[in-house]
RNA sequence: GGCCCUAUCGUCUAACGGUUAGGACAUCAGGUUCUCAUCCUGGCAAUCCGGGUUCGAUUCCCGGUAGGGUCACCA
């Protein structure tokens, strides 16, 4: 055992948590838990004129349905702490004085309008704005009124990130990048390098938008006497339309919404695990337990992948297929239909059993299952729709529900003696099933698909099932 | 525009110099005594382009092209 391994997962409270988002938490947790190491979360709320109401605990919640627990976080104490930034003001504070005793922080004298003018300059010459271009000679002493910059050592970089690989950088784009803003707050290039530092984090694991300015943060370590932890950087997930990154703009959903769409936590974790990961076998469906035994950032990719929600679809499919009916019960008691709801466990398990298969988010289950619960109208029409049921007259129909009304008064109901049944039926009348079946289970359940017939006329049980032909019948004749 | 990253079926990806370029989703066609689904079988479908290196390149190098990121007192 060399290093402890201690990742995070340190979003900022401005919106809610997306598919992107969860990804970078879900990589940089599945290694924490798989080296048995600690897997922390860090509020970054440095930005006040950004930070949106209620959006650490929607992140918390996010986290939590998900299943990505943490060690260490703002509601669970460690040995770190705190765990939000905006508390942690006088830590920044002070690294910030030792890097101006150590002339390597000075105060920037420049008004907003001012850096603006040297940034249309670089512009118009079509390079790359520097502001160390403009580094003032003999800046004012910091009053903590202005910002704080570092100044900067510009020289070519070379590391390695777990992802990327070997990477290298110039000279030129090392900068002196703000450290601490003019209303006294720390900016992010600040704050997560002291932080990382502070709370011991081994693995840096974050999005591709990081990537551009490591070197700048390799030059910020070494001004701070720190050595740099382990770097990950993720590719982004792209929008479905577009390749765009996904961003909030572009339609990118809330992780909590698939949830309430009926999606399971487990298929959420697995598909957006396999979005550039996979354990180079052809293994699709993985457990959470799995991944965090199999996962390992040198297989993941490089680049972006974009979100295919039929694959999401088929996948929780899979999920919702390796789930006991009685786990499956459980995840299932918040999508039933009103009338559903009311009826007893047992019976729910029942139906729940029969249109398993069919289920490709929880969200399905009142569709599928709306007719076992509630007497449906007659809908003659869709006898008449019936390819083959339109071929036979009224009175033809008619007969084989008077037949099969009569059939089922008298015998044993369960599922297998009902096949029995229905196949007698079927010799008696020396009919098809694609006529006979078709009529029977239209005249039950009244709707475009349900399961094999011997099995919804027993879980119907027989008075309702005589109830509905006898329905059936009358509305036929009516005709 | 500068800098950085990326590039295999429509989509997610496998193949770490030698394969008929594999799998999955989607799609199409069949099968499972009725429908819808599940499940099974099969079909269609890809190495961005151009140079090198090599006996041999999806794979290594260079150049294009395309996409993404970044150049904030946002993270």
């Amino acid at each position: 055992m060399s290093q402890p391994i201690r990742t995070r997962f340190a979003p900022s409270p401005t919106g809610f948590m997306h598919v992107g988002s969860a990804r970078t938490a879900l990589f940089a947790w599945l290694i924490a838990r798989q080296q048995h190491g600690q897997f922390i979360l860090r509020l970054e709320d440095t930005d006040r004129v950004r930070h949106v109401e209620g959006s650490a605990e929607h992140l918390i919640k996010s986290l939590r349905a998900l299943g990505i627990n943490y060690d260490e976080g703002p509601d669970v104490d460690g040995p770190y702490g705190p765990y939000i930034q905006s508390e942690r003001l006088a830590i920044y504070r002070q690294w910030a004085e030792k890097l101006i005793e150590t002339g390597r922080a000075y105060a920037d004298p420049y008004t907003p309008e001012e850096l603006e003018a040297f940034r249309a300059e670089a512009r118009a010459n079509k390079q790359a704005f520097l502001y160390r271009h403009h580094r003032p000679t003999n800046p004012p002493a910091w009053d903590g009124t202005t910002p704080l910059r570092l100044k900067s050592e510009p020289k070519a970089y070379h590391w390695h990130d777990e992802v990327m690989g070997d990477l290298s950088s110039g000279p030129e784009v090392i900068d002196d990048i703000v450290l601490i803003k003019s209303d006294g707050y720390p900016t992010y290039n600040f704050a997560h390098i002291v932080d990382d530092a502070e709370m011991k984090v081994s693995h840096v694991i974050r999005g591709q938008e990081f990537l551009a300015s490591t070197p700048n943060y390799l030059n910020l370590y070494e001004a701070l006497g720190l050595d740099r932890p382990i770097f990950a950087t993720m590719p982004h997930i792209m929008a479905e339309n577009g390749r765009k990154k996904l961003g909030k703009r572009d339609g990118a959903k809330d992780i909590l919404d698939y949830l309430r769409d009926g999606y399971l936590p487990e298929t959420l974790v697995n598909f957006i695990a396999s979005l550039g990961w996979n354990d180079g076998t052809e293994q699709e469906i993985f457990s959470v337990e799995e991944l965090i035994d199999k996962f390992s950032l040198d297989r993941v990719g490089r680049s972006g992948a974009r979100f295919d929600e039929k694959r999401l679809e088929w996948m929780n499919g899979q999920h919702i297929r390796n789930l006991s009916t009685n786990e499956l019960a459980e995840r299932a008691v918040n999508f039933w239909g009103e009338s559903a709801k009311a009826t007893s466990p047992e019976r729910q398990r029942e139906i729940l059993e029969l249109v398993k298969d069919r289920l490709k988010t929880l969200a399905d289950l009142p569709l599928l299952t709306e007719y076992f619960f509630e007497r449906p109208a007659p809908n003659w029409s869709m006898v008449n729709d019936n390819k083959q049921l339109s071929k036979l007259s009224n009175d033809e129909l008619i007969g084989y529900l008077e037949l099969a009304r009569q059939k089922f008064e008298t015998v044993d109901w369960d599922s297998n003696n009902l096949q029995i049944q229905l196949n007698g039926l079927l010799d008696q009348t020396g009919q098809k099933p694609g006529i006979l079946f078709s009529l029977i289970r239209l005249a039950v359940s009244w709707a475009p698909f349900s399961p094999a017939l011997n099995d919804t006329l027993a879980v119907l049980g027989r008075d309702e099932t005589l109830a509905r032909l006898d329905l059936a019948i009358e509305t036929g004749r009516q005709l």
